[in-house]
DNA sequence: CGAGTTTACTTGAAATCTCAACTATCTGCG
DNA sequence: CGCAGATAGTTGAGATTTCAAGTAAACTCG
């Protein structure tokens, strides 16, 4: 990678910086937005979402962190921090003494519902809402393929 | 916004989904890169661009952050640690007591040649080269429009 | 002029995230 | 069986970021 680097073209740089500034927006729009309403980064929402959607609203540390993309330190601390807000509780897993199963607990289910509409909004006022359907669709095709064959995690 | 939340269709859910797994994913196989490579995190990195394009390589900390949406306090502190890297410098303005001028030293500018080839190679691989041209033209027209008309900085 | 406001920046504490090192448990196989 | 290696999770340190509070200089306009 150093013989001959095949810099980005004009358009490609416009593109990138627009990105790269347009994520930063997105991302932390909707994290003061949460930070604000319900005293929770959006890190952690992604977080109660899962759990609450999974079967019996419980999950494996290492799959909830795999479903996220979280590193098991990352998942780690943050369950820490989740419990100690009341949002969330580890207990041993039956099968595999490694194991450790994550469940939200009513608080959390709560802090969840409270907080959900007031999201939505802004996702919407930040991304959805400022876009036609089919830059939506677009947008969603172009996701999609930066997310495929993902070297193996 | 607590009357009536409109939920996202299906359809926007997995773009929403999508676009936070892909934006994640981008940045942090970035950091992840320059960390690796330079001991940098990829946030530094976008400074020692802007010093470097910038007129005498040097900018006002207010025009520093506001080019790149930092706060002000983040740039302080990011300042103050790229100058223990050696890689930045303050003074004072000379035209306002208020002010601090940074500019780029010329071990950040080797640092950033050095760095360069292997971030756009990365860069590359992680978004450019998985999509089209008629994709990327599309993704700067979204992430455009995200940026459009912002509240007043 | 000068009091009040705005602008520019810094500081320190709290929170999160990353990385490397570590413990404990399980699995495969000779 | 029993050891080697893989898997699950924790820990603690260091770095970055945010937030609230504070200092200092410049502007405004009565």
């Amino acid at each position: 990678m150093a013989d001959s680097p095949r810099w980005l073209t004009d358009d490609e740089q416009r593109t990138w910086r627009s990105f790269m500034l347009a994520t930063q927006l997105v991302d932390e729009t909707l994290d003061r937005q949460l930070q604000r309403d319900a005293n929770m980064p959006h890190a952690y929402y992604g977080v109660l979402v899962a759990l609450s959607e999974a079967p019996d609203t419980t999950l494996r540390m290492s799959d909830l962190a795999h479903h996220l993309r979280f590193s098991q330190s990352r998942m780690t601390h943050a369950i820490s921090s989740m419990e100690r807000s009341g949002w969330a509780v580890r207990r041993k897993c039956p099968n595999d003494r490694r194991s450790q199963l994550v469940s939200i607990t009513p608080t959390g289910s709560e802090v969840l519902r409270e907080t959900a509409p007031g999201h939505v909004a802004e996702v919407r006022s930040v991304l959805f809402d400022k876009l036609s359907d089919e830059q939506v669709e677009q947008l969603r095709t172009i996701c999609a393929t930066l997310l495929a064959d993902q070297p193996p995690t």
